[in-house]
DNA sequence: ACCGCTCATGGAAACGATTCCATCAGAGTT
DNA sequence: AACTCTGATGGAATCGTTTCCATGAGCGGT
């Protein structure tokens, strides 16, 4: 049924129904010079043929792949799927197309997928990095171009990231204005930057420090549920959480309704990323909105500009309040 | 700061190395017939050299691009995100690399993307197609192995979609046990499949036919609630609404709130996909679940699958009861 | 007229694999 | 001993481009 898989017309049958040769089509085909009623018996004789020139051979006389690989832990958390439709509609524009792989946060499958990547030649890489990014090293000895998206494990990749550091800082004190004072921290495994701002921003506005709030989970679903209903269950004394992350958030949420933990009377609960269903919750969720896409789009331009790259970028994140927050209420719950 | 770009070895250098001819390695590489002793030689010079090959120039050799490509209409959607994470997760055990491309179910965009990918000689491709299909004749003609996701618009083309028929159906007897009687269809352009199922299965129970009952939008967000503002607005008659995807369902649900429409007491809704938030939601929505990653998991085997292929693969829809459907009440709102 | 300069042009050599084909060694058969 | 057969092996062609280089034409300056 399917066709007989015509074989595709080469840059050679061009140059003989043009009447020139192969190095002069090559040339007018990317913008070399040549005269112009040359150029015109090129163009003619490739459009009635409907030449299309073949990446393949250009890719291997070049040495290199044209397009961008893109690794992110999740493409179904929403803030992933954001990120890469940033990559995308900016690669759009370039006319380059991307590969997509998930590591899972798995620092394992990151390396499979990297060897993947380098296997196909491709030397332009955009990362949301798993592990502390050690293994790193041979990707970039070797000459990868890469960029880091949404974290930054090593000083010497460029990397476009939302202002943690600011975003943590808004929440805390949005929170202690509230009269909070024990306020949890869930996070995912490897928000280390995080978990450092939430820790100073805590200590600059003299509230109890305190090791056990902040608490980490795996980037499962069951694993954030786990997390956050420990949380809420064995400390009854926090009357405030900032959940890392969408998934985290849902799961805080979940679990709060579980327990029966109410919210905002019981505790207050702010969630890192804005997502559309924010608003539709019960109750609707205050958040920290992060550019996943500006994200994306930044560190597509970064790994496409082949000039010189800043080192770091950072993007500013915004305080959304709905309904999730409330004033810490004196008795303690349950 | 970068490395100097070391060039990266050949199967020539492996050859010199191991003392035999490049033909030879390869063969041992790709598991052709060989010595025991000059299969140790080869592979022990290819694991000291750590020898990679380059799949430019086996793919030219080959003429075909190993990987396959992907095209959905908008990452960001919950369904197409999970749809290419199983299309994603399924290639990777076969190790081939997936190029993802968004077509923002803009069929001009789309035949763009296509195009580009069979520059890359990419002779596999997955898609979620825009529009009537009718684009994809020169494609299909060039050999190129096509398989169509969530959605059936051509009968030549291998498709794997959602059991749209018996989904709604059992929606629409759901709602009509409830003793609703006016539902409508809040749907995308181009769900022609399941307007019929719905049409069909609204004269099969014996309810009042009445066109203006289905209601479309395009499938930007905007264009949802519009359409879903639109049709709580002036149709005070209808008392119960499907929505056709989660982004309509994300609309209906603002539009309610915002109309002062309380679901389920004003008007029931069912939403097509079950998404995290659904459960999340505030009343929790009444969902028709569809396997959206099993859908891309199937589609990648039969793209991948070289052997015979099968027209069509139809996998089950499940309704799932929550909270956003109740009986219809007898006075009419408003 | 001659020289030198610029510019268009096409042949041929890469790029890095796979694979056809010829060669050759060794074993088995008569 | 001569022959055939099998299986391993390496040289060379090939895939479709880009790009180096040599050639030759045109032209202005002396």
């Amino acid at each position: 049924m399917s066709g007989p898989a015509q074989r595709r017309i080469t840059i050679k049958e061009v140059a003989e129904a043009a009447g020139v040769g192969v190095a002069t089509v090559s040339r007018v085909l990317s913008g070399g010079s040549a005269s112009a009623e040359t150029r015109e018996k090129v163009l003619a004789a490739a459009a009635r043929l409907d030449y299309r020139p073949s990446a393949l051979g250009r890719n291997l006389r070049r040495r290199r792949t044209g397009g961008i690989g893109l690794l992110v832990p999740d493409i179904t958390d929403s803030f992933y799927a954001r990120l890469t439709d940033g990559v995308l509609s900016c690669a759009r524009s370039y006319g380059e197309p991307v590969t997509v792989g998930v590591t899972g946060d798995d620092p394992e499958r990151e390396a499979e997928l990297i060897g993947a990547l380098i296997e196909e030649s491709m030397d332009r890489l955009i990362a949301v990095p798993s592990g502390d990014g050690e293994m790193w090293a041979p990707a970039l000895r070797s000459g990868l171009n890469v960029v880091f998206a949404d974290r930054r494990v090593r000083a010497d990749v460029p990397s476009v990231v939302p202002d943690d550091r600011a975003g943590v800082l808004t929440a805390v004190e949005y929170l202690a204005g509230l009269g909070h004072r024990k306020i949890a921290y869930l996070g995912r495994h490897g928000q280390s930057q995080r978990v450092a701002a939430f820790n100073s921003a805590i200590a600059s506005l003299g509230l109890p420090a305190d090791r056990d709030l902040v608490v980490h989970a795996r980037s499962s679903r069951d694993s954030a549920y786990a997390a956050a209903a420990g949380l809420l269950q064995h400390r009854a004394d926090v009357t405030a959480v900032i959940a890392g992350g969408n998934v985290l958030g849902e799961a805080a949420v979940l679990a709060a309704r579980e327990l029966d933990v109410r919210i905002p009377r019981d505790v207050s609960l702010i969630m890192f990323d804005d997502v559309p269903w924010a608003e539709l919750c019960s109750p609707p969720l205050t958040v920290i909105a992060q550019p996943a896409q500006d994200i994306g789009y930044r560190a597509a331009e970064l790994v496409l500009r082949q000039g010189r790259r800043p080192p770091a970028v950072t993007l500013p994140t915004q305080l959304v309040v709905r309904a999730s927050c409330g004033p810490r209420v004196s008795a303690p719950r349950r």
